[in-house]
DNA sequence: GCCGCGCATTTGACCGGTCAAATCGCGGAA
DNA sequence: TTCCGCGATTTGACCGGTCAAATGCGCGGC
């Protein structure tokens, strides 16, 4: 480790093993190609002058920043998620030897020169999309440009196959099966309460088609409402809406799990239990489900496993492989004891 | 802007331009030595050829990596502000021409390696910490490296001045103020909800004594109880026997907004009303504070300027300023409806 | 008319690595 | 014995900028 001052140089080493610099560089990137006692020697020397190599004149030489560029989203909005899955990330993409740069850009086209201003200097090598919208133009502009990147979430584009690798949580399927297991459960009336009709996006939308999906499969006719504002109180009021039915529902799968903890204080408001008298799912598994009493169940996506796919498929060069769909898996809580073999 | 292919260089430029190399390189970095002809000459060579420098090849020559490395936290935990924060710094970082680089370590002191390497390799020129804990070692490690850095959040130290600049909100004085306001707004048993003792970092106890100065100032005599977890059901739990007292206080004030959401559910699961029955103050302002019905009073961070300030104290070489503490400023919403002139 | 000065511009060296081609040394085949 | 081949090592050039010193040149002063 070296003590402050001027940083050690490749040169330095080898002067001091008595060999020529290229053989360092040999002994820190080709080991094989290098005999095991100069590979002694110099490693010694590696080590007594603390040497790291410098990554800037590395990069310099490669062509290769070694930095993954990540836009944080505008709006710090349904980001109870995007924290756990920005750690998941950034250690992924640690593990190749690289970093992740954080930048910041404007929404829509305007913020595709902040993108291009990246690859233009070579700050980065690629880029992880997220927070990924319907008809997002970056993907399409990126891959036009022949830029690396891979998507965390689909563009459900129009027509014709999104461009780019990309890597999803199967919304569809975990609600499906969310709806199978509450009908399982003895639920009859599974309701859905969603985003806002505006905030409709990819994710929103596949999740509530998983729901009508599952209700369509067997044969229950189950409500959908939606919150108006992407927040626990917009939530209450579509529970509220809901529970004020006639026929109320017993279960309620919300799109996330800030939706279903308004569902939840509703649910309470009128004194009711949770998990007893109304079973209430989320969706992200977020510190808010394990924050409330009795917890929330909620669907897991498998985030460690999204941040490897992602950063393997931003190498693939190869268009083998465009897409891959994961699986989301539920965790049974209080909210809704799924776990339990308990029939209602 | 280049279509894909090569990347224009420097050299590429003066050709085009008809000038030597070094006049290009004036006219990015000292455009005020270069004869105006000169210049106009030579920039719209660069314009058409779409020249953007090569941050690494500049980043060799100056020796600065332009990157500014910032370590997420290793559990995703009270993060609900952590979120805004990283999004503001990041800002912050880009007005000065530089990126932020995202790492992760290890908790504690095996994490300091991680720093070292990041140094060594010349990858970054400076860390902004966060998540800062009592006695937290890094502070002193870097300080005694000459490792530049800024930290957000002091480190409490038990005897002496925390080496390295820092920028903090007084938590105490808005906690303090909190207890004021209410106390003018007709209340008189104010009870504080904080983090259970064991996570009792900073933070946390910098605002507990905020409260327990604010009511000894007024001759109040307020109980203070902790969450046994970072949750909302451990916060409703302190609340509720908070709320069994025989003399049950009219305000309660949290130390987070998660906390202070957990408070408001007790209060509405006994049929009392936030704002009327009981008031309840949170901090951070984070996304939960707008979701809950009626909204959240809760302390806002001076987001922008904390980053900002960070960003700023990194460059100061001089140990002119050392610390910043700035001010949180209260944002009153239904659960606490201090704007109104209303007394109760 | 010569000198010195200041501004604009150019040149050579350098930052700290890597790549590709050249060199060295040694054992086995001819 | 000579030559060839091959693994280990070295050399020169290069990545794309910046720094510092050198050069060229127009102008006012004596």
């Amino acid at each position: 480790m070296t003590e402050r001052g001027q940083a050690v140089t490749l040169r330095q080493v080898a002067a001091h093993a008595g060999v020529s610099r290229q053989t360092v560089s040999n002994v820190i990137n080709a080991p094989q190609r290098v005999d095991p006692v100069t590979l002694a020697k110099v490693r010694s020397a590696i080590e007594a002058l603390g040497y790291q190599p410098s990554r800037t004149a590395r990069s310099l030489a490669t062509r290769q920043a070694g930095l993954i560029g990540y836009c944080l989203a505008g709006l710090p909005g349904h980001s109870l998620y995007m924290d756990q899955f920005l750690h998941a990330l950034t250690e992924a993409v640690e593990e190749t030897g690289r970093h992740m740069l954080l930048f910041t850009a404007p929404d829509g086209d305007q913020g595709l020169t902040t993108y291009a201003n990246l690859i233009a200097q070579r700050t980065v090598d690629a880029f992880i999309l997220s927070d990924t919208v319907d008809e997002d133009p970056r993907h399409e502009w990126l891959a036009g440009r022949g830029v690396r990147f891979a998507s965390f979430g689909r563009t459900w584009p129009r027509q014709g196959e999104q461009p780019g690798p990309w890597v999803d949580v199967d919304g569809f399927a975990a609600c499906a099966e969310l709806v199978t297991r509450l009908h399982a459960a003895g639920h009859r009336r599974i309701a859905f309460v969603g985003w806002g009709k505006r905030v409709m996006m990819g994710a929103g939308a596949d999740r509530l088609r998983g729901w009508e999906a599952g209700c369509r499969r067997l044969g229950l006719s189950g409500r959908a409402v939606y919150s108006d504002s992407d927040s626990m109180d917009g939530a209450a009021h579509a529970a509220a809406a809901l529970l004020d039915d006639p026929e109320p529902p017993t279960a309620i799968v919300a799109v996330s799990d800030l939706l279903a903890v308004g569902v939840l204080s509703e649910v309470r408001r009128r004194g009711l239990r949770p998990g007893h008298d109304v079973w209430v799912t989320g969706f992200d598994d977020s510190l808010l489900a394990t924050s409330v009493e009795g917890g929330l169940t909620t669907v897991r996506q498998p985030t460690a496993e999204i941040a490897s796919t992602l950063v393997r498929l931003i190498d693939n060069a190869g268009p083998a492989e465009t897409g891959v769909l994961l699986t989301g898996r539920i965790v049974a809580r209080g909210s809704a004891p799924l776990d339990q073999l308990q029939q209602r």
